[in-house]
Parts: C-alpha cells; sequence; structure tokens
DNA sequence: GAGTGGTCTAGACCACTGA
DNA sequence: CAGTGGTCTAGACCACTCA
C-alpha cells in the first residue's frame, strides 16, 4: 500500500496557525476583544513567540488584528472605505476631507521636482495634511504646489495664513485631470508619528497630479494606513460591504 | 555638564541597517546584481541574521528587492505603472491586459453574493484571468458574473468556449459605471502560485463593481503583486516617474 | 512595578535552485 | 551536490502602557 501524501508541500506552523487563528476571531471572539498574550499563545498552541508573531504579523497586515505596545493584541473592526478621487475633479482643500498642520516653503525631494516638472533646486510651497475617520488618523500627506501655480500669492504671509492663501490661489485656477497611482510602502517615523503607528508600518501611498493648462499644477503624496483604510475609488459611492477582503476570495 | 543625548528614541537595528542597505542599493549596485548572501551580509554587519533578514524583508516590501530561495537576493528594478480603471468605461474582457485562463460555475463566497446582490447558493459563472506585464505575472484575477447578467448564454457550453461566451454576451449590455476599491492582503496558495511568489506574499486587491441599469451585473476580485507593481488611475496617462517610491517623500 | 508587544541573538533544520 | 533563502526554536533584554 502507497503512503497517504496528504500534503506534497507541508504548509509552514506559522501558515497554519493564522489559519486557526483566523477562523477562532470569526467564532469565537468580538470586535474589540484582547487576545492572550503572545507568551501564552505561544504555548498554547506549542510554538515558539517567533513562529506566533509571524501568525500575527500577516493576521496585522491583513487588518484582522490591531497590536498595540504596552496594552496588547486586540481584534480589528472591518476596514473602512476612504474616498479617494471622487467623480467630480476637484483641487485638494476644496471641501474635502483633510485638515491642514503645518506649511513650509522649501526645496523638493528630486523625485517630486520630476513630478511637477520643476528645477531640482526649486523651492516650493509643502503643506503637510492630515486626514481623520471616526475619530482616528488615517492618512498623512504632503501636498506640493509651485511658486508658478500660484502668481497671485501675496508676499510675507504669517505662517498660519500662508496654507490657507496658496490653497485659495490654487482653486482660483481651472482643473482640467488628475491621475493617481497608487503602491505599497512603509511609514517613515514622521508619517508613523502622525498616523499613530510605528516606522516602518505597512501603508499605501498615493501619489496624485493635479492639471491645469496642461501643466502638473500641484502634486501630493498621501500616506494611508494600511492596516485600517480600504481605498475606494470610482462614481458608484463607497463600498458597503462589511466583510473582509480576504473573504471576497476563493479558490477557483 | 548634561549628558548628550542625540537619540531620545534610538532607533532599531534592522531600521539603520535598512537605511544603509538602501543607500548602498543607490550607490553600489545595478538593477538586476546579485547581493552578498544573508550569513555573510548578517556577519559583515555584525548583527545576527534574523535582524538581517528583518531589513531585507522592508526593503523587498517597497520594492527595492527580490528574493528568491535557492538563488539569492538581486536588487529589483523600479516598480511597473500597472493602469487599473481606465478613464473610458469598460467591460472586462473587451480590448484590455487579462488573458483567461479558466472558467467555472460556482456558488460564490458569501462576500461575493454581497456584492453581486445575488443569494447565498446561487452558483455564478467565475473566470480566473491572469496579467502579464514584460513577461512576468502581476496580477490574478477571478471575475464573477450571475448568470441573470447574461440570459441569452446557450447551454452545454464546452469548458473552452464558457468564458468567451460570458464575455461575449457581457459586453452586449450596456455598462453604466464601475466603481473600485484597493486594500492591502496576502496572496492566497493558489494566486501565489499563479504569481509565482510564495503565499502570504504582500498583494494589492482591487476590487471592482460594474453597473448596468442600477444593478451590479459584474465583479471582480483582482490581486497584485505589491513588490513589483504600481497601480495607476485617472485620465492623464500612466505616471512617468523613475525612482522609488520612498524617493518621493521627505520628512516636512 | 507588573505586564504587554518589539527587538535581538545564535543556533538548527528544511525546501528549493542550479551546476 | 553545494549554496541559497525560508522556517523554527528557546531564550534574553528593551520600550511602552497603565494601574
Amino acid at each position: 500500500m502507497g503512503t497517504t501524501q496528504l500534503e506534497s508541500v507541508p504548509e509552514p506552523k506559522y501558515w497554519h496557525l493564522k489559519t486557526v487563528l483566523n477562523d477562532a476571531l470569526d467564532s469565537e471572539f468580538e470586535v474589540g476583544e484582547i487576545l492572550p498574550n503572545e507568551r501564552d499563545l505561544a504555548a498554547r498552541f506549542g510554538v515558539a513567540r517567533a513562529t506566533l508573531r509571524q501568525a500575527l504579523e500577516q493576521l496585522e497586515l491583513e487588518g484582522r488584528l490591531q497590536r498595540r505596545r504596552g496594552v496588547g493584541t486586540t481584534v480589528a473592526p472591518p476596514r473602512m472605505g476612504v474616498a479617494v478621487g471622487p467623480s467630480a475633479n476637484s483641487w485638494p482643500g476644496a471641501r474635502d476631507a483633510w485638515e491642514t498642520v503645518g506649511c513650509v516653503e522649501a526645496v523638493a525631494p528630486a523625485a517630486i521636482a520630476a513630478l511637477l516638472g520643476t528645477g531640482p533646486d526649486e523651492a516650493v510651497h509643502t503643506i503637510r495634511r492630515a486626514r481623520v475617520m471616526r475619530g482616528q488618523p488615517v492618512a498623512a500627506e504632503l501636498l506640493y504646489v509651485p511658486p508658478a501655480s500660484v502668481p497671485g500669492l501675496p508676499a510675507d504671509l504669517s505662517p498660519a495664513a500662508h496654507a490657507p492663501a496658496v490653497l485659495r490661489e490654487l482653486h482660483a485656477l481651472e482643473l482640467e485631470g488628475e491621475d493617481r497611482a497608487v503602491e505599497l510602502g512603509s511609514a517613515r517615523a514622521d508619517d508613523a508619528k502622525q498616523l499613530d503607528r510605528l516606522p516602518g508600518a505597512p501603508v499605501l501611498v498615493v501619489t496624485s497630479r493635479y492639471y491645469t493648462g496642461g501643466r502638473v499644477a500641484a502634486a501630493s503624496v498621501s500616506t494611508y494606513r494600511a492596516d485600517t483604510c480600504r481605498l475606494t475609488f470610482g462614481d458608484a459611492g463607497a463600498f458597503e460591504v462589511t466583510h473582509h477582503q480576504q473573504d471576497t476570495r476563493q479558490a477557483s
């Protein structure tokens, strides 16, 4: 008789552990409930703590768990649907969900200068903004506006008046189009602090360009928490899904 | 005299290591070049292999490195810009970048049924597709079409004729709108195989809904490799950036 | 100060690739 | 077959939160 080889490629312990924990989260825990600590969990499953942590890390990446140092591991609520790029084109700062937290005029990094089509050593208005949903920070943004886009800007602005004035001048232009790109990144120290996460936390980086007169009038780099956010696009309204993304996928 | 406390919060070794490696990749390595193996690198930096791996994992997450078991670690090319959701609405399968690799009629998972508005035990056409760019797989997709959306579909189709017939019937409808959501996930075993990655690899999951007559006529879940792809949206063409995303961000 | 998650070590063995 | 990255262990100490 032959050997019963159910798994020609035996799955790693942490992968199996992740499946078991994922099912347990669905059936035995409520949103916000706190899990046993990592040392107890590892002992319960008979694995080393590092192996358990590998499973927890994946579940946190998928938005199922939330871990906070000094506190514990809790069951995360479903991801929030965050609207990005509404159907009606509009300038940043015009009736949007962001709040300005700072503004400086400084030389942008080379990649931003390439995006804007400005010279490598040219100073641009740099507005830092924050986005909050349901009382928690979901995104940090740097919005870049070349001086050439806002020629009517008054001189000698106070720091408090700087950002509003730049946005006001920007809104006077006709917005002809915008495009966006989304990619995975890890939070820099400054963004991480603003997002209430540790540096290196996974984030979705949205790079936007705003066009007027065939030129790029402004560009922004928005950093969204990947664990708590689902970015929504399009003209048919935000998704109403209440399940997690992994539930929407199955083997074919 | 006071102590000189340069770092009130000393950064972790792996974080510093990541910065050093990132800089070295820019200045001392070419795209495609192979790095020293992990044991040598760890010894060179005077850290344990696990610590080095933590830095490499982040760099891979950011698309800077590519690691292949049995081969080695290579310097990754810049991420590819992949167009998602073109300006002109169009049905899936109509002049798009996807290739059908399979088709079955099966009961969709509950979350998909909710997306489609079908009953929980209703069978839907499920088309598996693949997307390839520059000779390498970038995305795997499951496209769901309820039978109610394609009433004219002939009966008793051969497996080979199934998917083309469903798409043909779908294209006869008027597409009134579409919306999309993007979130972070980890590759399931089947998708991972199709994407030439290990299970659990980070992916960008794009959920799309296609509307006709105020109803959802079809829905799809597309799984993009997060390490190699930058998803582009909007009407102004794909981005032309040649730098990596982390270069586009700086502290404010 | 007790308890949590975050970092780090120094090993070991396994699965896979390619010569 | 030798060499690579992937998994796993059993510890240790640190940074942080909160009572």
